[in-house]
DNA sequence: ACCTGAACACCGTTCAAGT
DNA sequence: ACCTGAACACCGTTCAAGT
């Protein structure tokens, strides 16, 4: 998709309407406005942006550590579409009503698993919350990065913060 | 400036010649296009990103904790246009060549003076860097959600941040 | 040296008209 | 129900012509 490569500017309904040899006033059928087709956008990524991995990582293992490990490896594993995606939503977030409402839904969600996972490791209540936050952002600054280099934590970066945040 | 409101996209030279109560003709004058602009702004980022905040840290304590702390009250303090400035030259960095190469740089030069204020901390000079690349990505992500919201880490957080980053 | 005005291309949006 | 084609507005870019 254009969106995860240029972000939200990059969707455009004339090229998009020639790509698939319709004229583009046929856009205009299947969607209000080129802000109704990026909402759109946004909602498909809402639902794909929470579950998917809570679902996988509850799957690794039953020992709240490795658990950790396991999101640590979901998520700064393998740099994919998925990374640039967050970006273009992000960036779009800072002007899109819509955006930021999904934006911060989606936030709260994931932050709220990662505190949970912090709790069963022994970390009060109180520091697993900060702690979430902290590692959150590590998290989607890594993504921001990656998006114009390659990516900054290796294993031996993410083995230092799994520790430290761990750390009693 | 609009750069630092709605990024690169933001910047159009119709509104701007309107603004300023030219034609739009005359732009063209002062700048070969568009993108000589964007390169102008991008650069002037660039002179003002390093130098500053070093500065003040430097000039702030000799112990390099409060050093440390010091630069956190730079960075993670009161937002302001400057966070924005920074998400719209990333954001920007993932599409166009010199703000990607004005971004590697501006990082490369904060993330060696983070990694020799954690070296003068104690920490040794592997470690120092995994952890100069953690606080970055924290500091870059952080940014990024003022983008949308409000300031997600408070002191509590980055004092848990400072006292894990200083662990041994 | 700096500016204007007209021209053209590209894209978002609307809408009457077609099937 | 879905599509076309023409029309209009907005903006980037060029350029001959003005001062």
């Amino acid at each position: 998709m254009r969106f995860a490569e240029g972000g939200a500017d990059a969707v455009r309904v004339e090229p998009l309407a020639k790509s698939l040899g319709v004229s583009k006033g046929s856009f205009y059928w299947h969607f209000a406005d080129r802000a109704a087709l990026l909402a759109a956008i946004v909602d498909a990524w809402e639902r794909r942006g929470t579950l998917e991995i809570i679902e996988t990582v509850e799957q690794a293992s039953e020992d709240p550590a490795e658990r950790l490990w396991a999101l640590f490896e979901q998520t700064f594993g393998t740099p994919s579409a998925a990374d640039a995606f967050e970006n273009g939503i992000r960036a779009w977030a800072g002007q899109d009503a819509h955006a930021r409402a999904v934006a911060k839904r989606v936030d709260k969600q994931r932050l709220a698993f990662v505190a949970s996972l912090l709790r069963d490791a022994g970390i009060p209540k109180a520091e697993a919350k900060r702690r979430a936050d902290l590692l959150y952002c590590t998290l989607i600054g890594e993504y921001l990065q990656r998006g114009y280099g390659k990516p900054k934590l290796e294993r031996a970066a993410l083995r230092s913060l799994h520790r430290l945040l761990l750390t009693p």
